[in-house]
DNA sequence: TAGATTGTTAATCGATTAACAATC
DNA sequence: TAGATTGTTAATCGATTAACAATC
């Protein structure tokens, strides 16, 4: 399986966004450029970017949208649903488990951890909600391999060693510290304070900017 | 105001906590070499990053930790705390407006925004919750120009008008739709399928080459 | 002093954009 | 057919890494 360009598997959920928005305006093919005006990428880097997938199009038409959405996502894996694990209930955990927008992006989860033990035992959106001490358990029974972490900073690494212990191989991590893990395991941070740090610097750039 | 590199503001973040932790642990100097490890950064790339906030280290020693710290904070203007809306007290918005780190951050929520009429007149972490109907009185008086954004994605587009209209400058969109926005705006997104298409991708190479 | 660390210049790498032949 | 669009190769751009002189 050949490994795709880290930007340009960030641009795929954005031409698939784009996909669906001519879909449901009733259109059956589309252009790289059209594509390109809509999520304001250039439109060589659009059709390098959809030459990962496989599709090919036809000069003068464009592509099939439907075929080329079902490209997009066999090539992300959104084709077919993995199972997850979310430890961390609290408000952005809710958040995630009431995300119906998951299913759509490869991903369902089937299981929550906290240890607030008025939660535990209770359900959330259909979700049931276990002690931490059941994970590595119901892991290797129901063969989840990916982690989400939505624990707050204090306890992220200490409930990703016991992902880790648990056989997950993958973690999604929305709590801003950076994890110290084994090489092998696949981490995607949502991080926060990077974008945070970007918006505060070019408002900053902004108003000094106006002085002048 | 110097524009600096996107990338490099990215990571700043990543070396402040490095820095708290070298802090924490009764540290007074660092050298970027230290910092390069816990962070996974090349050094030269840190010493590069570093050289942006101003400082000037002293060879053989390398940095004072707090005023390294304080340069970081002044480059992302984290120093001093802008106050901002939030649109949209779901699970994610009270997420948010629990979230201490963003006060350190530079940030400060001062004001929530939903159209739940149960939710309107209320408190939430001490923040009154308003109908949007207020948004733009409230921002010309109180001197906000930035905004969260946290509601569905249905919505999001008609809010960030709302939000131009009423005179915000930047927006901080946790929505996974692009927002169709006049150049000026300054926009940061938390792009949730972005970072979800790689973790999925990655999964799905490492599960494949296994079978090999 | 010797050697670790600094800041900076040069070389490399990877990603983006430009150019263009092929084609429905 | 003519021209819009494709896929791909070449040129450019920006970011990362390597090399190295300066220095406490």
């Amino acid at each position: 399986m050949e490994a795709i360009p880290l930007l340009t598997l960030k641009r795929l959920p954005q031409y698939l966004e784009a996909l669906n928005r001519f879909k449901k305006a009733g259109l059956k093919m589309v252009s790289a450029t059209k594509i390109a005006v809509f999520t304001d990428v250039h439109m060589t880097q659009v059709r390098k970017d959809l030459a990962y997938t496989g599709v090919v199009g036809t000069p003068k038409v464009g592509h099939h949208i439907d075929e080329l959405m079902q490209a997009i996502e066999r090539t992300l894996n959104w084709n077919d649903i993995s199972s997850c694990f979310l430890v961390g209930v609290g408000h952005l955990g809710k958040a995630l488990m009431g995300y119906s927008e998951l299913n759509k992006k490869g991903l369902r989860i089937v299981a929550a951890f906290d240890k607030d033990p008025d939660l535990i035992g209770n359900t959330h959106q259909g979700i049931p909600i276990y002690s931490m001490e059941r994970f590595e358990n119901l892991s290797s029974r129901l063969h989840v391999h990916i982690g989400i972490l939505a624990v707050p900073a204090e306890a992220a690494q200490e409930v990703a060693d016991k992902m880790l212990a648990a056989g997950i191989i993958a973690i999604w991590n929305f709590s801003n510290i950076k994890l110290q893990l084994p090489e092998h395991i696949i981490i995607e941070n949502i991080d926060m304070s990077a974008s945070l740090a970007v918006l505060s610097r070019r408002v900053a750039e902004h108003l000094h900017q106006e002085q002048l």
